[in-house]
DNA sequence: GCTCCTTTGAACAGGTCTGTCTAAACGAGT
DNA sequence: ACTCGTTTAGACAGACCTGTTCAAAGGAGC
């Protein structure tokens, strides 16, 4: 079935999905063409047409993936923590590996939301991913009682769109660090005791 | 000569400029061709060939334009400040107005970052703007003898770019709010005294 | 009236991209 | 051996884009 892969090559579905990301997020959606992604990934362009629809399709199994990769990624952390406080420091913990990743040029949604028309697949799949993103800090900020938590919510997300932004555009090897003190001076600010 | 339009009509320059300006700005450099900016502005081809040297030129001319705008609309509110605290805060102050702009979509330059290959046009007129945007904030707080200087700009840059992000992909109308509060409370804990 | 800068309209070439189609081959399971 | 899901290769159409070129007209200043 879908997930049980040739043995000596893996599907030509696997092959263009890991190559679209690669591309994809590199280089920008709308720069890359199938065709370059059918050339690097040795698969026809029938089987493209075949497995998915189109580019659109594509498109939106490459941001699903990296959804989920920012899931794994973050809760791996988050879970291992009980505390509010610690729930949402762990969150820019998270960052460091990930903008330490040779590839890493920012987060995916942010260069999907410049490229994307309103109501496109990017522009639907941006919203899933920011609905995530403030759901990750909402639940540990209520839980810690801190004062003004709409406010602290939205603060915090600032932190993890800017420090995205800092250690993308300006290559700054600290910009995870330096969010993760921001938020615990903000954190701090809003303990209720 | 390049500053005096003719009497009844604006010069194609200008015209190209400003439709360039709400096109790129608004659906993105690549997506946008040139052909919508020429039926748009109502210029012909052979103007823009002539004013500018092609696409390329006109990409320049529009991201020159967003950072004097950027320039303008923030040296305007932190110039009438004397003290490093208020001019640090202004800055945050000048988001209002600017986020409440019903054609914000973002800050341009985020947008070109994400379109942008390395060593392009757009990739260097992004790199002035981060300069730009460091030394905003670098010379207050050096001004201001804060703690940990380095990191405090580091992080007021991310809260600059983290408010715009939440203003144009979740149409928070409290961002600016929210990174000023946010920004007064790293300026308190990084106060020396 | 003359000149020169600017603008216009239109056509053309060359390139890229997405999407479709066809015919053939492969390979695993029955 | 047969079937069916999958993959391949290539050709093709249709659309869009950038850039170039040309001849002609407009308009301001001298």
């Amino acid at each position: 079935m879908t997930s049980s892969p040739s043995p000596s090559r893996r599907s030509a579905r696997e092959r263009l999905l890991e190559t679209a990301d690669r591309l994809f997020y590199a280089e920008g959606i709308h720069t890359v063409g199938i065709d370059r992604i059918l050339e690097e990934s040795g698969v026809a362009k029938g089987s493209l047409y075949y497995n998915f629809g189109g580019k659109d399709d594509l498109v939106r199994a490459y941001l699903l993936r990296q959804h989920s990769g920012w899931v794994a990624a973050i809760t791996a952390r988050t879970a291992q923590q009980t505390e509010p406080r610690a729930k949402i420091l762990a969150v820019f913990d998270a960052l460091i590996p990930i903008f330490a990743s040779p590839t890493f040029v920012g987060c995916a949604f942010h260069h999907a939301a410049a490229e994307a028309h309103a109501g496109s697949t990017e522009d639907l799949a941006v919203k899933e991913f920011r609905t995530w993103l403030y759901e990750l800090f909402a639940a540990p900020v209520e839980q810690g009682g801190y004062d003004n938590p709409q406010r602290l919510v939205a603060q915090l997300v600032q932190l993890f769109d800017g420090a995205n932004m800092t250690a993308a555009a300006d290559h700054d090897p600290h910009a995870a660090g330096h969010a993760r003190a921001a938020a615990e001076v903000l954190l701090a600010a809003a303990s209720p005791s």
